[in-house]
DNA sequence: TATGAATGAGCGTTCATTCAT
DNA sequence: TATGAATGAACGCTCATTCAT
């Protein structure tokens, strides 16, 4: 079928993108690089992709979406808030500690020029279930009353700090440990 | 004067190297455009630096300790440890909301594989103070038992994320915005 | 046709860095001189060498391996062996003087650091020929009893530093000088 | 003394250049390795020789006008001439097989077309003494009747392969080569 | 005379992109 | 649609040479 060929090279270009920048970062990681490990010819990937960066700016938006719907794939609005919110802190550290060359190529996309690239209006269409997830907590008065763009910038940020830590090497978090960090986090933004 | 000239010069490729970068990025900052920038020669910069890496890893060295000196300047020791949270909490977010360059560039170092050219025990070194500021306060009990790493990881995580916040112009901070931030990462790690 | 294509661009830059470096030597034949030269694209080079030493030792491999079978092509192994042997004298003095870039090329090649960068078995078995011609001269007594390989440097080194005499221009050779040539060689190496 | 150190200095110079271009090449051979292997300033060289160019010549004509000094040194006209073509022939190559550093340097000098920047009567000056000594003899009746350059370079040419195969290091000469290697030249070139 | 920091043209090489097939 | 040879601008870097000290 055509159009499962075409989704298997774009994805294999995808693929082979992602591998190569979470490796090697952007400046090392050559078109030609991208079509030998996605098994076409260079010519190919711009079939698909007008350009490198729009290359690179399309395999953002999709791990960005993936990865965002992963985070709030097993939440349960019927179980208590807090119990929600660890599940959904807890399952942010495991898939990023699982697919890391997801998490590299994020956390230098999103750190790098290349994130004015694309709008801004699409970026918080992405972040918008997390967004609404703690924001509606705090409409209910489960989270302290401040803006929830802040409180997801909190969260978000100290979990993903929590990764870098576990990804460094320098420090094996134990299930323990991850408790602790999460409910550190947790007495932090309640509603006191 | 020889030392001042160096000095001058040296401190010319640093300055134009982390503009640029901050700006465009690794891969948009060539080396031509530093020394034009520098006022210097293109050769001129590999009597300094062996090469484009190794200056870059340079300036990361110099950036970083430059900011984390900054960080704890006015830390007071006689002073309740909880206003000494809120002194350095509040410092880090006025210093890289008002040195930019030094925020953008620092963080696209850290998010790249350029962090894995530096030394681990000599990027640990440059933490210390900041990590030793937190241990302490764990092993006198202010704050919670949990491993100094993991809340400084925390601590800084989230930190950074309001910067950004900040930086990226969608939401802009008020003072009480940051008392709210302030005062929720301090409920979170402080000793329940 | 693909096959005569790549023949003609890997061939015209092969022709480009002889013509180049038997006139100008190695450091003054640059690669965008050569690309100039042989009508392609400076990148183009990179698609049939991995690098201009590679290149270059490429070349010397293609043209000393066509040049000694030049120097045995007419050999007629049922005449006498000193008949040969002239005929093969003079071969190598007709041959060289004729192609000058390839004897300027060749001797700046073996004359430098280039040298070592071919493997010693495949010098060898480029000179096999020659050194198979003499050798059995050498067993069946019709030449001195001392080493081939002596015996090949001395022919060879004599013969070149002929050529050379000739291109110089400090002296033109006639006829009559190359059959003197000729003799004083055979005289020397003869048997007894 | 000023003399002395003046001499010192463009002694070092020398030595340094010809160790770097006998081991690496001209093209691997820079101004600054010159200065720091000769322990001069950079600039320094300049005061000496107003370019590169100008010193590589020059240390040709001091390593070429040296050499063939040397490979008369020991003659000693009153004996038989094919004694004196013998000790001739031995030293050769024993200066060049003990030097050589300076054999690989003239090598290359001579084979590159750096050779047609020196005026060629001054190359034909230092190349008399030899030219002188077997021209004699050919005048004598003691060797062939060939032209005296076309002799001069037969025996420098095969004399200087003979160096050349012992270098290479695939074929240790025994004395006794040297002798076959010797006689085989000499009945070439002896009045038959 | 001696220095060595500074220069900048020019080098070898890379790589995003194109286009004839 | 797919190819991959070809392009050539632009890169990081070198190095012969200069000149203020």
């Amino acid at each position: 079928m055509r159009v499962n060929k075409d989704f298997d090279k774009k994805e294999a270009i995808f693929e082979a993108m992602l591998e190569l920048i979470s490796k090697h970062g952007f400046h090392s990681s050559p078109m030609s690089e991208v079509a030998k490990q996605a098994n076409v010819a260079a010519g190919t990937i711009y079939h698909y992709f007008k350009s490198k960066d729009e290359l690179i700016c399309a395999l953002y938006l999709k791990i960005k979406s993936q990865s965002n719907e992963m985070l709030l794939k097993n939440d349960d609005p019927s179980k208590a808030f807090k119990d929600r919110f660890r599940q959904f802190y807890l399952q942010n550290f495991n898939y990023f500690t699982k697919n890391t060359k997801e998490f590299y190529f994020l956390e230098q996309f999103s750190s790098s020029p290349y994130i004015n690239l694309v709008s801004k209006t699409e970026l918080q269409a992405l972040d918008q279930p997390i967004y609404d997830f703690l924001r509606k907590a705090v409409f209910t008065q489960v989270l302290r009353d401040i803006s929830p763009k802040i409180m997801t910038s909190l969260v978000l940020g100290s979990s993903s700090a929590l990764v870098k830590l576990q990804l460094s090497g320098d420090f094996l978090l134990t299930p323990s440990d991850l408790e602790s960090a999460y409910i550190t986090c947790w007495d932090g933004i309640k509603k006191q």
